[in-house]
RNA sequence: GCCCCGGUACUCCAAUGGCAGAGAGAGUGGUCUCAAACACCAUCCAGUGUGAGUUCGAAUCUCACCCGGGGCACCA
């Protein structure tokens, strides 16, 4: 009996272990290994303090899965490193009169112990830091590339601006309104930034989605969608009274243009303050100053009314003839489509609502059904106005439906070079530069005869400059520029005075491109090798969370385009399998210190040790889902092992002895066991592959209390195999059983066992008989009993034949060997 | 407003057209213990959000609605 209460010391083990895995480096991936390659890659992590749940979680579940590929015979690629640039180092520098690099590194070492302790399989000896001049060096030369093929440009427009970070922001930075980072609300300016041409990559990266949509997740997919948000429609090109450029306008309604009624420019775009009289440029000016205070949260209210100014010129309906007024709005965004639009308030809601408040006309061209209730109509209906009764057109489209009146009003424009059909994306160019300090500088020299000059590929990394504390406070304008010897620099083309560019790059360019430096993380030659990456990549399965859904992972796909397209490697997508995996929260809400609900990763280590906790994570809940550390149990955890580990101890069997002679029953459970959890583990059912160990372990139990006993030898095949599904979760428990079990270290290296087939076939299967559906007997058959057999047996059956009570069968389904439905 | 995902015992979750329960937690009762913890045994607990449909048969497929989570949102 004492032997049941047996325990093992959980932090004594956790060092032991660590000391062997050290000597051992397990998991080094090895370039030149003849074994299939596989690529497993983690979000790797912003060093802010140390680790927490959420990274537990992230690296428990993609663990799993790195180690399987080890134990079923891969070399497996598993590295690990710090996203190490960005703002909270700079604002910790600011308030402690320190470097970013102090924070920034110091944090590094914490999180390293803190994963090393956790046990994960990364292969450490490819680590790097983003913000490392050794890999900076190559974000600076890819921008170099990009900015040759041009993909990298510079552009004066209205930009989204974080009055608290005191910096631009990327279109994708900026949620409902605010600061994806700080939370504060964001505003515009026009200033001249530098850019990413993402859009030259739209339509790849929406089509591309169509593959990735199996093996990602739904959610991921249908946000880039979204956001890359193509639309079909036609550029229109609008006379205006003495003026030689026409207005052109996008629109995905080229049937409703016989309702345009007016024409709205964007109030903040250049062609508003091109177009406006000078009568009305007081006024216009003073629009577009009140327009520039707001803040984003108010601009995109849709509830407050609709402003605008009338420019003062008129322009032509192509169709009619009709001169109409031309006004600017707020309604209408300076970068989407054209930066105008034709109004036509009959079929659209923005325009009803300007129209009513300006009083300008509204015409209806489509036809909307008799119980319509609503202001503006844009659904399905035949074609009215088009042109109006009584009037003559050079183009009638009046009864067709919307799709033919579109195509046909398309080919009319196009006959007339009026305007031509066309495809639009909602997705914007990236906005890459930033006035922060804690980034990659922009390799660019401004020089006053040469313009922008690239950094001579020679002279790379341009290093940041020393600064720290004060020197880094947020001004506006880049805090290198404060480093006067450090701007001024001789052009590289014609040696006269020039300054650096003082911009720093957003941070989510180092992590565009950060899985292509570890296939080759110590070339100081080149920034990743193209062999290497070919040979690894793309990467199989990459975990993390859906707060990159639009960012990080958008950014990566189109990185990795434009390196394909620069011969730079061979893939066409970075990720080939993507798991999103929930959040950990606690008691129904995100661990906040404002809430007071946070749970500590170190103080649950302590309480439980590494391998309960990562059995809890993996075991809580489908990847995909939260955890509610609430509704999980650490502690269950804990017993569940030391019962598994507990095993190890009642195996009275030598290692090596054949399991052939051992048990059959236990050796079917163990068989179909491991058979499953591969199923499980590769279709990412983590959380059923542990129950499934967990059967195991009763099983074993029962087999050893009441059953063979421990001599079997099928009693150690399955203890063995239990220390080998443990070796995916709980490391730590899985050595000290091997140990425990007269084996030589690591399990995690042992490979996985050879399913015998003819293990998982039953000697016998229960059959159910159903009368209406309804179960009335339960048969015991051989598995391949055939279905006449099957049927016969059914109706054999007293129990059946009573059920049926004499009422004619009108029609019997068999489904060998499980089931047969008899309808009465 | 539009789009995506999900609703199964007290709780977390299994069951991929075929017996609703694999696994776990909590509870209750017991064995063990001086006692507790651990361990072990037993036990309580749902007809699958609601309504209709398809089918011999539906948690599973279809439609509508309700609830929850997420994405987009003045994108013309």
């Amino acid at each position: 009996m004492s032997d049941e209460r047996e325990t093992y010391d959980t932090a004594a083990t956790e060092t032991k272990w660590r000391a062997v895995w050290d000597d051992l480096q397990p998991f080094r991936a090895d370039d030149d290994s003849p074994r299939e390659k596989k690529y497993a890659l983690t979000m790797f992590p912003y060093p802010s303090g140390d680790l927490h749940m959420g990274h537990a979680e992230v690296t428990a579940l993609h663990d799993v899965v790195a180690r399987y590929w080890w134990q079923k015979g891969y070399e497996v690629l598993n590295p690990m490193g710090w996203d190490s640039f960005g703002l909270p180092a700079e604002n910790a520098a600011i308030r402690n009169d320190a470097h970013p690099a102090d924070y920034t590194y110091g944090n590094i070492a914490t999180q390293l112990e803190s994963f090393q302790r956790y046990g994960v399989s990364f292969d450490w000896s490819r680590r790097f830091n983003t913000s490392d001049p050794s890999y900076y060096k190559w974000t600076q030369w890819l921008f170099l590339k990009f900015h040759e093929k041009g993909l990298a440009y510079r552009k004066n427009s209205p930009v989204n601006w974080c009055p608290n970070d005191q910096t631009v922001l990327a279109n994708e930075q900026v949620v409902d309104g605010t600061c994806e980072r700080c939370g504060a609300e964001v505003t515009k300016r026009e200033l001249t930034q530098w850019y990413f041409r993402t859009t030259a990559y739209a339509q790849e990266l929406l089509d591309c989605l169509d593959d990735l949509q199996p093996t990602w997740s739904d959610k991921v997919v249908n946000s880039q969608r979204h956001w890359i948000g193509r639309s079909e429609g036609a550029h229109v090109d609008f006379v205006v009274a003495g003026r030689e450029e026409p207005i052109t306008v996008y629109t995905t309604r080229p049937d409703t243009i016989f309702g345009t009624t007016f024409m709205v420019v964007a109030v903040d775009s250049a062609l508003a303050s091109d177009l406006v009289t000078d009568e009305r440029r007081t006024e216009f000016e003073a629009y577009r100053e009140e327009v520039r205070k707001e803040t984003e949260i108010e601009r995109l209210s849709t509830a407050r009314p609709k402003t605008g100014v009338d420019l003062g010129v008129t322009a032509t309906n192509p169709v009619t003839g009709q001169q109409m007024p031309v006004w600017a709005t707020d309604y209408v965004l300076a970068d989407y489509g054209t930066g105008a639009v034709m109004g036509v308030p009959g079929g659209d809601q923005r325009d009803w609502e300007f129209a009513t408040v300006m009083g300008l006309p509204i015409v209806r061209t489509t036809q909307p059904p008799a119980d319509f209730e609503g202001e503006a109509f844009s659904g399905e209906g035949p074609a009215i106005n088009s042109p109006a009764e009584g009037e003559s057109a050079p183009l009638d489209i009046n009864g067709l439906a919307v799709a033919e009146a579109k195509s046909t009003t398309i080919a009319f424009l196009e006959e007339q070079g009026l305007g031509r059909g066309t495809v639009n994306f909602r997705l914007r160019d990236w906005l890459l530069s930033r006035q922060r300090y804690w980034g990659a500088p922009i390799p660019i020299i401004h020089c006053p005869v040469d313009g922008e000059v690239p950094v001579p590929e020679d002279q790379l990394p341009v290093e940041l400059p020393e600064l720290r504390g004060a020197d880094l406070k947020p001004k506006g304008t880049s805090p290198l520029g404060g480093a006067a010897e450090w701007v001024d620099v001789a052009c590289p083309t014609c040696g006269g005075p020039a300054k650096r560019d003082t911009d720093t790059m957003d941070t989510f360019v180092d992590s565009s491109w950060y899985f292509f430096r570890y296939v080759s993380p110590h070339d100081d030659t080149q920034a990743f090798d193209k062999g290497l990456a070919d040979a690894w990549g793309p990467v199989d399965l990459y975990v993390g969370g859906d707060e990159h859904a639009v960012l990080h992972l958008l950014y990566a796909r189109f990185f990795t385009k434009a390196l394909r397209d620069m011969g730079l490697v061979s893939w066409d997508e970075p990720f080939s399998s993507y798991l999103s995996q929930g959040k950990v929260i606690n008691n129904g809400r995100k661990m906040s210190k404002s809430l007071g609900n946070g749970v500590s990763l170190g103080d649950q280590l302590e309480e439980f040790g590494v391998d309960a906790v990562r059995l809890t994570l993996v075991f809580a809940s489908p990847p995909e889902d939260n955890i509610d550390w609430a509704d999980v149990s650490p502690g269950g955890s804990v017993r569940f092992l030391q019962r598994a580990w507990r095993l190890s101890g009642d195996v009275t069997s030598e290692p090596g002895v054949d399991p052939s002679a051992g048990d059959t029953a236990l050796r079917k459970v163990t068989h179909k066991t491991l058979h499953e959890a591969e199923t499980l583990v590769e279709s990412h059912r983590f959380n059923v592959m542990v129950a499934r160990t967990m059967e195991l372990v009763n099983a074993t139990r029962k087999a050893i209390d009441s059953g063979p006993g421990g001599s079997d030898p099928a009693v150690r095949e399955a203890v063995e195999a239990v220390a080998i599904l443990l070796s995916l979760v709980a490391p730590y428990t899985a050595e000290e059983m091997w140990e425990r079990l007269g084996h030589q270290p690591t399990v995690a290296r042992v490979g996985w066992p050879v399913v015998d087939e003819a293990l998982l076939v039953e000697d016998s299967v229960i059959a159910v008989v159903q009368i209406q559906g309804k179960v009335r007997a339960r048969l015991e058959v051989s598995p391949d009993i055939s279905e006449a057999d099957l049927e016969a047996a059914a109706m054999a059956d007293a129990g059946v034949v009573r059920a049926i009570d004499g009422r004619p069968v009108r029609k019997v389904v068999v489904r060998a060997p499980k089931l047969v439905n008899i309808v009465v």
